[in-house]
RNA sequence: GGAGAAAUGGCAGAGUGGUCGAAUGCGGCAGUCUUGAAAACUGUUGAGGGUCACACCUCCGGGGGUUCGAAUCCCUCUUUCUCCGCCA
């Protein structure tokens, strides 16, 4: 969430940036400075009370370690009025602080200086392309009849098992998908990123932490009994593992990798647009994750684009990034690119990266903090991105790579799949 | 799942109702000494709110309670450890 203290200090370019998300935050900011100069002086006159019963205890302690019960049990008398105004004011500014709190979660990052204002995916920018699109001809099939073809991934079988949305992969399809998982993760560890195994259960502290609670939680999978949520993304373990930390200047920058599967339930998404596996429920992913002074951030986020440009240069697939306009950027996100990957044989471009600067917004929440020069403590910035989601990629390989009598498979992939070929 | 023990500052570890935000040690930082370093010595060193700055308030795993007063007593939750049971 926002820190109020930016919210008072830079009222106008919040308003303004928040209108870049087709949001007309005025009588939220204003409610919130409201909320907030209330939970201010509540606290004071509850301090001054505080003050004044701290006093009293301490001269009734001494009267009775002098032996003087009697004056104790007088002052005693006196507070009686304290306590209960205490209470009352306590309960005042729970309430206060409890709504400011509530506001704030509703309120969305304000957008980088560079993102434009924009409704949807419609308005957001193409900043850089690369890659020949393969000329397939009549013939090309989309992944959903190769999975088929060449016995890969089986729908139906995940259907039968879970329902719409759980593909099962087989033999070669499998080996290829493990192959990717592995070959990402070495491509990040290469790159400086320590990799992490983590839970794929998380408690509600985490999702609060990363920000999917409150404002998401339809989007998750919820585990009632034990009250924990299947993660919809590494993002969140990784990060949340940072909670309530104090970090040191030298401890920048900090970089995860992790692979896990990710959950989402995607409620109301059907169609042609999420045939195959352009949308599912369950899905692998290898996110990198970064925690990053303030000052750096920005350039943490260019290089963990470079990193990801990278991975699908070696890959050979035909790519795009796109600077995600205001109304498309995350809820928690300043500023994200999306990594797109064309798809031949649907003819369009899908999604297979998001890599974001959250710069405090996470920060806040999680209580993610360092000392400065000075000894003082600040929010760290933190970021991530997928590197990469593995069943668009997949798509996109089997799409892009194949031939009249099969697919063939990238070279940068074959040290890891044992195999050159499905056919 | 059953029985018991525990949770204190970056770490270790005192503290069982009243000048305790908390002894002590280690670590960190600054200084003295040194050509420099180490060692030794001296000082300093938790977080949040609040203030121009002080004052002041809150925080001893989380939440609630008892009390004029709680790190200390009670309830509850979470986590860790030991023993038993079950188990990939």
């Amino acid at each position: 969430m926002l820190q109020v203290a930016f919210i008072r200090e830079q009222k106008d370019a919040v308003i303004a940036g928040l209108a870049k998300r087709n949001i007309d935050a005025e009588a939220m900011v204003e409610e919130v400075l409201k909320l907030d100069e209330e939970r201010r002086s509540t606290q004071s006159s509850l301090d001054t009370i505080l003050a004044e019963s701290n006093k009293l205890s301490k001269e009734i302690g001494m009267l009775f370690k002098t032996g003087k019960a009697a004056e104790a049990n007088e002052l005693k008398a006196k507070t009686a009025d304290l306590k209960e105004s205490s209470k009352t004011l306590t309960e005042k500014l729970n309430e206060t602080a409890d709504a400011l709190t509530a506001l704030l979660y509703q309120i969305p990052n304000v957008p980088h200086e560079s993102v434009v204002a924009g409704k949807n995916e419609e308005d957001n920018e193409e900043v850089f392309k690369h890659g020949e699109i393969p000329q397939l001809g009549e013939n090309a099939l989309p992944h959903w009849e190769l999975a088929k073809k060449y016995d890969i991934i089986d729908f139906d079988l995940g259907a039968k098992i879970s329902g719409a949305g759980f593909p099962v992969y087989k033999g070669k399809g499998a080996r290829l998908q493990r192959a990717l998982i592995a070959y990402f993760l070495d491509k990040n560890t290469e790159a400086g990123y320590q990799e992490f195994q983590v839970p794929h259960l998380i408690n509600e502290a985490s999702g609060y932490g990363t920000g999917q609670l409150p404002d998401k939680e339809g989007q998750m999978y919820h585990v009632t009994a034990d009250d924990l949520y299947l993660i919809p993304t590494a993002e969140v373990p990784v990060t949340n593992m940072f909670r309530d930390t104090m970090l040191n200047e030298k401890d920048f920058p900090i970089c995860c990798t992790g692979y896990t599967p990710c959950f989402r339930r995607e409620a109301g998404s059907y169609g042609a647009h999420v045939r195959g596996l352009n949308r599912l429920h369950q899905f692998d992913k290898v996110e990198i994750v970064r925690i990053e002074h303030p000052e750096r951030s920005y350039e943490a986020l260019d290089g963990m684009v470079e990193h990801v440009k990278g991975i699908l240069e070696e890959l050979k697939l035909p790519y795009r990034i796109l600077r995600l306009c205001g109304g498309d950027t995350g809820f928690t996100s300043a500023l994200t690119y999306d990594f797109e990957v064309f798809s031949t044989a649907q003819d369009r471009w899908l999604e297979i990266s998001s890599v974001s600067n959250f710069e405090t917004y996470q920060a806040n929440r999680l209580k993610l903090r360092y000392k400065d020069e000075n000894g003082k403590s600040q929010l760290a910035h933190t970021l991530n991105g997928s590197s990469l989601a593995l069943p668009r990629v997949l798509a996109g390989i089997l799409e892009n790579y194949q031939t009249a009598d099969g697919i063939e498979i990238p070279e940068a992939l074959r040290p890891y799949t044992g195999f050159d070929k499905i056919d």
